[in-house]
DNA sequence: ATGAAAGCGCTAACAG
DNA sequence: CTGTTAGCGCTTTCAT
């Protein structure tokens, strides 16, 4: 009942004039008492506000974001590199989008998503920012896009990356340190008896060919064999058929396999289980992010964790900054080695 | 190099007066020129173009938005249940979402996302439509907020919501014939042998009592005892335990499990290894969702498919067609049983 | 404490 | 084909 009647007579309230001259005063007063601004006679304020919920009114902020130079949205773009356009729904990333979603509507921020395809609109970056639609931009995942965000990042403050740190890097970036985390995960292989590694992923991203070479240092620190790269796509259907093929070539020569991902993890386990290699006795196996799917996995994974939910957290407060005119440092994050049963 | 020039002189043309200035024409003819509108001059939109390009400028969304009173924006809003706010990062909210980003963004659309408490908010669905900012909403899920969505839809055309469907109800919706996945998955573990078969979700959300329902028409139909309810929350965390819990509780009573969704599957996958349960042999299990995990189990499960690329398309489609006035009916997709080796 | 008035940047008549 | 003009709905000086 009280819904109908507002729904009949909400038609008729649709700007701050409107509600202005129900309540008898100027636009001006009703905007600043809806936006509980300056000193409004508190009695001109309660019956704005009061009128104002009567009649469900709520102010326009496009065009409250005009006047004011600014929206209250936050833009999250994810650049999705030469692979299949399905990296969306990578897991990894879409946790990460869940826990900014959350951290943005705390911060009263609106969250604006793009995917883009750098290769069929190379002005991907400055379109978003220029739009006039977002205070700042969030990228998730640097792609193979690092020139153009240093570009961008030049002349336009209120950008946070998620990625990797390399040295003198211009852009604010917030990510785990993967160097770190893949010698982590070759010590870890290592410890466990292999010695003849296998890195399995696309060592093409910053991210992963960081993770790749950290695992490297430690095979060559600790003297064995230098790690093989066995490149895959992310996407799951190709990439599973890339690992079986890629462990046919080589029968017999690895006892160790760190994989770029858990996703990826979870798909050598399924194509060693076809060719009959037990996980962990005939080979060790490591993956990296610790998503759920590592507890579930028969044998359970081993792998190095991202604080993904800390990642999110730093990404909005150093943005939040930014947007507030500070130039930020880069935030790295520690990865931390989680032993389940697989290494 | 280029980039750089470009950068310098950026700052200056921010307005389409600014490079109406430039090109010596009014705004009225910039603005026709960019919009590809009405019989402009070829040479004059192509040096109004090039000068737009050479400067780097792109008209302001807002004052677009304001003026024409469209946005090119469609809100996206997931309303999160009693549960844990942890849900977004459900897959197959996620992977909706991600091809309904593919969806939208092909035809022309920027996505708005938007996480909701209901408990928090009552006035979640009203407060986003009328902000303002988007032209149309997609509800993910409708949780625990049928009546409201109900409501709303009586006054607001552009809404398309992804659920069940019920019987006369006044919302557009896309979703999957649950209770016909429901009977579906207990035909196969009653084929499969089972005669004791347990649910193992949350019954409350419309979309699992569906589930169930059909579910329990098939053990009706076929004349096995009625299917127990094992309730549990989403979050992987407390569902393990509860799963766990349950499982001791009716220890030795069940020979088949229909899980509400494959990620419930895979802790019970999980939870029935720990007691020693041997899958499919002891115990029958069957999914539902059809997610990338369902292939990665051990063993893989059988479950049954939403499609949920196709339903994103639906979402969007009915979407563009009420956004031009129409009136659309609801979509229901058929689930699919998916024959794998858990059951 | 409130009103009046001037735009934010763009688009869409309406003239010409 | 193009210039002029009048706002979209809101916020914010500047007065009062």
């Amino acid at each position: 009942m009280a819904s109908g009647d507002e729904r009949t007579t909400r038609g008729a309230v649709r700007t701050i004039t409107d509600l202005a001259r129900l309540a008898g005063v100027s636009p001006g007063t009703v905007s600043r008492a809806l936006a509980g601004k300056s000193l409004v006679n508190a009695k001109t304020r309660e019956k704005i506000v009061a009128l104002a919920r009567e009649h469900g009114f709520r102010p326009n902020q496009m065009a409250s974001g005009l006047r004011r130079q600014k929206t209250g949205v936050i833009g999250v773009v994810i650049p999705l590199g030469h692979d299949t356009r399905q990296q969306i729904s990578d897991s990894f990333f879409m946790t990460l989008l869940g826990f900014l979603a959350d951290e943005l509507t705390a911060e009263g921020y609106d969250l604006m998503l793009r995917r883009v395809v750098p290769e069929e609109d190379p002005d991907w970056l400055d379109r978003f920012i220029g739009s006039g639609m977002i205070d700042g931009v969030i990228v998730i995942g640097q792609s193979d896009q690092f020139e153009r965000i240093e570009d961008v990042a030049d002349g336009y403050l209120p950008m946070v990356v998620w990625g990797n740190h390399t040295e003198g890097q211009r852009h604010c970036v917030v990510g785990t340190d993967n160097r770190l985390g893949g010698k982590l995960a070759a010590e870890r292989l290592i410890a466990a008896g292999a010695t003849r590694i296998a890195f399995v992923g696309d060592t093409g991203p910053m991210e992963f060919a960081a993770r790749f070479a950290g695992a490297q240092d430690a095979a060559r620190r600790l003297g064995i064999r230098a790690i093989t790269a066995l490149p895959t796509h992310l996407s799951p259907e190709r990439a599973s058929a890339e690992i079986a093929a890629h462990l046919a070539a080589h029968a017999g020569q690895i006892d160790g396999i760190f994989a770029a991902t858990d996703t990826l993890a979870a798909l050598c386990l399924t194509a060693l289980r076809e060719r009959g290699l037990a996980v962990p006795d005939a080979i060790k196996l490591v993956g990296f992010d610790d998503l759920p799917i590592a507890r579930q996995t028969v044998p359970p994974l081993t792998t190095v964790r991202q604080d993904i939910a800390g990642g999110a957290h730093g990404l909005v407060q150093l943005l939040l900054r930014r947007l507030g005119g500070e130039e930020t440092e880069s935030l790295v994050l520690p990865p931390q080695l989680v032993i389940r049963h697989s290494a």
